[in-house]
This record gives structure tokens, C-alpha cells and sequence, in this order.
DNA sequence: TCTGGGGTCCTAGGACCC
DNA sequence: TCTGGGGTCCTAGGACCC
């Protein structure tokens, strides 16, 4: 008798803000379009590039200015400017919840990661032939409702689904069977296994190591003495293992807030304010999580030169008072205002505060 | 016109305890 | 009559993800 294979998908938006302010505003139909940052004032980056502004070489998290730099660059070539937005998170976090709510009318057991993330369970599909006419109905009916478009990858686990729909975007359908993913995973660049970022990349191309079939070669115990105990989450994921488990949403293990100032700045007034404006922010959203206390309070700062410091501390007992908040942020953010903990007396550019240890 | 904000997980050293 | 050895908590920093 066969092993039942689990069949997960994972449903991923297109360019997902951008992509709905594109739909909702026919002029912007497409145009290069950035949600994000105001590239003509304060600071910040990408949020999200639609296809148009991608080909001007605009990336998600670049720099606000540097994809002004790219968007007046291609308006000198005549090609057209883009589109500066900054973004309505509400709105967007609307048209995730009808498209949510409709695929679970579908589906009994999905797991939403974020804004424009799920993974579906189809399982009980049967197969994957099913799994694939079930996700392309998904799809359709986002396309007819909301006119928007996402991409799917079907696997035999979280990790193959993820990686698949990132595989044909936009609007891509793609199929992994379990007999296939070897061969699938093969070609792929390490970059594309979640895990990798920029410095997991660099240290592995250091070793001649560019693709997953450069790396498979290895022992899992190559990768161990290379990455530490990454290299050995990292053997299985090359090697096409992962989970197929859905979790339910858990309550978050932290709550923070954090600014970056429109100028840096060492006036202690202007960021002790900055810090308890904060605070209050955190503190909201502590209760409104009906978490009754919390016990270890996390202030970080960045300074000019971009380099970050944290400093925590631990109470003798659970706290739940805005007051409480305030004081103990207060102790840890002085040192980064004087020699104990900012040596060059570096302006400040941002400042952060978070709460864990929750009861 | 340099580099957001909200998170999770891992590491490593020191304190502390039995 | 040189320095045990786990286990756990705490702190700071860093990589990564959306």
C-alpha cells in the first residue's frame, strides 16, 4: 500500500499592494508603481514594486531614494516615471480577509503567514491533479472578485509549496510531485530555499557553491561545520524535507514599536518623547492582545552610522502598567545618550522599545 | 535624496544552582 | 591540595522573513 502523501499548496499575492492600487485607480494601470516610503521627504524603502517598476530595477526593502534615482533615470530615457504611493495598509489588510474567507469556504485547513501569504492543506483532495483544478478555481475566482492575481505552488510539504510559487510569478500555477522535487530543487539557486539570505549566500559561494546540486554534493556533516546548526536545517531542505504540518496563529512572543527619526539627533528631550510615544504604542497593542503582564523590556538604538544596539532588561516580576513601561525604558535608553553605551556620541536615528515574557 | 517596521529564531557567554 | 558538569535563565547581537 502506497504512503499517504500530504499535498500542501502555498498561495502567495502578486505584488500584492501595489497590485491593488493599481486595480483601483485606472490611470495607474500599467504604470511603474512603488508603495512605500515618500521618496521627496523622510526616510525609508521599498514596501512593494509592481512588474513595470521592477524592470527599472526596483526592489522590494531598496532604498526610497535610490528607486527615485532609477525612476528619474528612465524619465530622462522617456520612458515613464514612477509612481510614488504610500500606502493603505487598511485597505489592504481588507482585501486579504474577503480572499481569505473565501478559501476557507474551499479548504478546511489553511495557515495564513501574512498580509498575502497562506498555505492551504489539499490533502483531502485526493491527489494532485485535483489539488491543481481546486488552487486554478482559487485563483479564477481571485482574478473574477477582486481582479487581482496569485501565484501557487502545490508540493508534497510546506517547503516545496513555498519555494514553487515563487517559482512561475506572476500568476503562476506550479505543480510538484513528490517523485519530481529532486530534479526541481536541483537547478534552483541556494538563494531560492527560505533561510538563505544575502550572508548564508555569500558564505556559500565563497565555497564554489552557487545551486542546490552544488550543494547536495556535500555531507550533511560539511554543511554543519560551515553553518553550525543552520547547515543541518539546511542539508534537509536541499534535499527536499520539510513539514507538511499547518499550525494555527499563535499569540506573539513579543511587542515593539520602533521610529526612525526625520533627522538623527542626541536631544535627549526630543527622543526621550520619541521613546514614550512608543511605549504608548506598545502598550496598546500589549492590551489589546489581553496579555496581563509582561517582565522583560528591550529598548534598541541605531545610530548614524547605521550600527545597532540593544539593551534588555529582565524585572524581578511581571509588570502591566504604562508607567512601569515608560520607567523601565527610560533606564535602558540613557546610556545610549552618553559614553556608557555610544563611545563617538553618535546621533541617534532610530529608536525602538519591545516587551516579551508575556503572562 | 542610503539603508522601514514588525516579527521569529539562533548563538554565545556569564551567572547561578544542584 | 589546579580549576566537575549539567541545566536554566538572562543578555546582546545577528540573520532572516514579509
Amino acid at each position: 500500500m502506497k504512503k499517504n502523501t500530504s499535498i500542501i499548496a502555498h498561495l502567495d499575492m502578486d505584488a500584492f499592494f501595489a497590485a491593488v492600487e493599481e486595480r483601483d485607480t485606472p490611470r495607474f494601470a500599467g504604470q511603474p508603481l512603488v508603495v512605500g516610503a515618500d521618496p521627496h521627504r523622510g526616510r525609508g524603502v521599498v514596501s512593494t514594486a509592481n512588474y513595470p517598476a521592477r524592470r527599472y530595477g526596483i526592489r522590494s526593502a531598496m532604498p526610497i531614494s535610490q528607486a527615485w534615482r532609477r525612476s528619474e533615470n528612465a524619465r530622462l530615457q522617456g520612458q515613464p516615471p514612477v509612481i510614488f504611493l504610500s500606502g493603505n495598509y487598511k485597505k489592504y489588510s481588507l482585501v486579504s480577509e474577503s480572499i481569505m474567507a473565501y478559501i476557507q469556504t474551499r479548504i478546511p485547513l489553511i495557515e495564513q503567514t501574512s498580509v498575502d501569504e497562506a498555505y492551504l492543506d489539499l490533502t483531502f483532495t485526493g491527489s494532485f491533479a485535483t489539488a491543481q483544478i481546486l488552487c486554478q478555481e482559487i485563483k479564477n475566482y481571485i482574478a473574477r472578485t477582486q481582479r487581482l492575481t496569485a501565484s501557487v505552488g502545490i508540493g508534497p510539504n510546506k517547503l516545496i509549496a513555498k519555494i514553487a510559487s515563487d517559482f512561475q510569478k506572476p500568476n503562476g500555477l506550479t505543480v510538484v510531485r513528490p517523485e519530481k522535487v529532486i530534479d526541481f530543487l536541483n537547478p534552483l539557486p541556494l538563494r531560492a530555499i527560505p533561510g538563505v539570505g544575502p550572508k548564508t549566500e555569500q558564505v556559500l559561494l565563497q565555497l564554489g557553491l552557487k545551486k542546490v546540486c552544488d550543494a547536495t554534493q556535500l555531507p550533511q556533516s560539511a554543511l554543519e561545520s560551515i553553518l553550525g546548526k543552520w547547515g543541518e536545517a539546511l542539508f534537509k531542505k536541499i534535499h527536499g524535507q520539510g513539514s507538511a504540518t499547518l499550525h494555527a496563529p499563535a499569540p506573539p512572543l513579543s511587542v515593539g514599536s520602533q521610529t526612525t527619526f526625520p533627522l538623527d539627533t542626541l536631544s535627549a528631550m526630543y527622543v526621550v518623547n520619541q521613546l514614550f510615544a512608543r511605549c504608548e504604542q506598545v502598550f496598546r497593542h500589549f492590551n489589546r492582545h489581553g496579555f496581563h503582564s509582561f517582565r522583560t523590556v528591550v529598548v534598541t538604538a541605531r545610530f548614524n552610522d547605521f550600527t545597532t544596539a540593544s539593551s534588555g532588561r529582565t524585572l524581578p516580576r511581571p509588570a502591566n502598567t504604562l508607567a512601569k513601561l515608560k520607567k523601565s525604558s527610560l533606564q535602558l535608553l540613557l546610556p545610549f545618550l552618553d559614553n556608557r553605551r555610544n563611545p563617538q556620541l553618535r546621533p541617534l536615528r532610530l529608536i525602538g522599545v519591545r516587551v516579551e515574557n508575556f503572562n
